[in-house]
DNA sequence: ATGTCACCTGGTAGGTGA
């Protein structure tokens, strides 16, 4: 049975709502995760996705962050934020869609090194470190999917000498992304051949997309024992073409 | 290029975060 499992950070669902919806038409996955929807919980446009045949969990604040869960399956076990882990901010949102544990996160910035939200940045990876190694005890079969806001290695930016040492690239950071894979995850879209040069997010200034000046920020980490079901994880660039895009690009996993 | 976009406050611009 094919089930593909997608995740976009849409930078205001309310703005992307149309088309997150066409995207959808023409990408009928099976369970989509977003991130910085930016809405309250009482505003998370609930009957457009299920007329467009999804069940959808949410978890917003105003204005910044919140994230959500849609499946054409009913997912079960949801859990908002990393357990135990105090956090003003909406960041995550994780269930069980048909065997397959899902969890869908919108990782701190950081802003910079030096400042204090990176500070958050290391608090928060290590919560979810921690906590995604329990959910691995209890879940053999595990999607851990988002917006990471690390590019892991100096291939995943197209300037890695600009960026040696800023944010999204520390070597902290990218200490954290091994840390997680070192649970027993694997970087899906690692797992295949893709072409050099591949980004998730692009900046909205500077031309970035026109001169695909980008990082690859955007993750979907799968555990040893769904490994072997993964035939496919790529970055849809599409979207991003649009008028008034977000500035990320979804990424979807294929898995037979 | 400090070059944009989204959202908020509080007001017809400016600040914050990304």
């Amino acid at each position: 049975m094919t089930q593909q499992i997608a995740t976009w950070n849409v930078n205001s669902l309310s703005v992307r709502l149309p088309q997150l919806l066409a995207w959808l038409v023409e990408h009928p996955v099976d369970v989509i995760v977003l991130q910085e929807t930016k809405l309250t919980d009482d505003k998370f446009p609930h009957a457009e996705l299920q007329a467009a045949g999804y069940h959808a969990q949410w978890f917003g604040q105003r204005t910044y962050n919140g994230v959500a869960l849609l499946s054409r399956q009913s997912a079960t076990d949801v859990v908002r934020n990393i357990p135990g882990f105090a956090d003003e901010q909406a960041r995550v949102i994780a269930a069980t869609v048909d065997g397959v544990r899902v969890i869908g996160a919108y990782f701190p910035n950081g802003q910079a090194p030096d400042s204090d939200k990176f500070g958050y940045k290391m608090r928060w990876l290590e919560a979810l470190r921690t906590w995604v190694g329990q959910e691995l005890v209890q879940h053999r079969h595990l999607v851990l999917l988002g917006d990471f806001n690390i590019a892991p290695e100096d291939r995943d930016v197209y300037d890695p000498v600009a960026w040696a040492g800023q944010i999204h690239c520390t070597p902290q950071e990218r200490a954290h992304f091994q840390d997680l894979l070192a649970l027993g995850l694997v970087d899906a879209f690692r797992l295949f051949d893709q072409a050099p040069k591949s980004w998730s997010w692009w900046d909205y200034r500077n031309l970035a997309f026109r001169k695909n000046q980008g990082l690859r920020i955007d993750h979907i980490l799968v555990s040893e024992a769904l490994r072997a079901r993964v035939s496919a994880c790529n970055i849809d660039k599409a979207p991003r073409k649009n008028e008034r895009p977000s500035d990320h690009a979804p990424v979807v996993l294929t898995l037979q």
